[in-house]
DNA sequence: GAAACTAGTTTCCTGAATGAAAGTACCTGA
DNA sequence: TCAGGTACTTTCATTCAGGAAACTAGTTTC
């Protein structure tokens, strides 16, 4: 009945902490949702244009899916402006500023290990 | 000659940070580098089948490969005991507990908003 | 009326990420 | 010698993330 292979059941330490770094990681998964966080977190607004020119390589569709995808869990919100044209406004919500110790931490460990990164480049 | 759609050139304000957290996020891609080196972090050595009983849903293929990019990056140091049969522990090195604010940062983020995460769910 | 700006959505496509299962290899105890 | 444990690697299949380009839609400027 067991396969020859391994499947273990899971041990009875699963630690909270383990839950809780899965929980944050699928709500930031993707390619752009921390470096558009760090960006918002830095700059306060920005409009979706502005975003597309700082975010080197995003292009429209994904920058328009994640910032859905923030929005939805409450991490950005977005501003219709009333200008014409219509322009529209991202920002940090509150509960998107709490982010500032997850986004400080990893800006700040790829500042500082730059040089060891990537099995030590000849940067 | 220029495409009728948008193809904006970076703004010259691409900030160091912006860069650095590109750079961490790539070391840490994937679904379960964060994961394993937060276990590792808490747990200090752990051996192949200790780790895959403990990250509810890794199958094998991805545990070694995972633990492998990690260890091309001085992530994870790998030690084959001399043990019948032989067992092989994984930890952090030096450099892979420099991640502690990382994790720390990650795993705090979600204890502390899980009532917020995924929309505020009924939990 | 054509071009260009705003902010997207939609469609189509590709390559990477992931997973399940089987295979390799070695050793131990019944 | 056969099941079962260690630790993987390989193969095959699938799913999904991501990107390019075209398209919608309204406004403004030339």
């Amino acid at each position: 009945m067991n396969p020859k292979n391994q499947k273990p059941e899971p041990l009875a330490c699963d630690p909270m902490s383990l839950i809780a770094i899965k929980d944050t990681l699928q709500l930031l998964s993707g390619k752009w949702k921390i470096q558009i966080a760090g960006l918002l977190f830095r700059s306060g607004r920005m409009r979706f244009m502005d975003l597309q020119r700082a975010i080197d390589g995003i292009g429209v569709k994904m920058l328009s899916r994640e910032l859905q995808e923030l929005e939805e869990n409450k991490i950005v919100s977005r501003t219709v402006m009333d200008t014409k044209p219509v322009t529209v406004e991202y920002e940090l919500t509150a509960h998107g500023r709490t982010l500032e110790g997850v986004i400080v931490a990893i800006s700040d460990w790829g500042v500082t290990h730059r040089n060891h990164l990537f099995k030590q480049p000849s940067v």
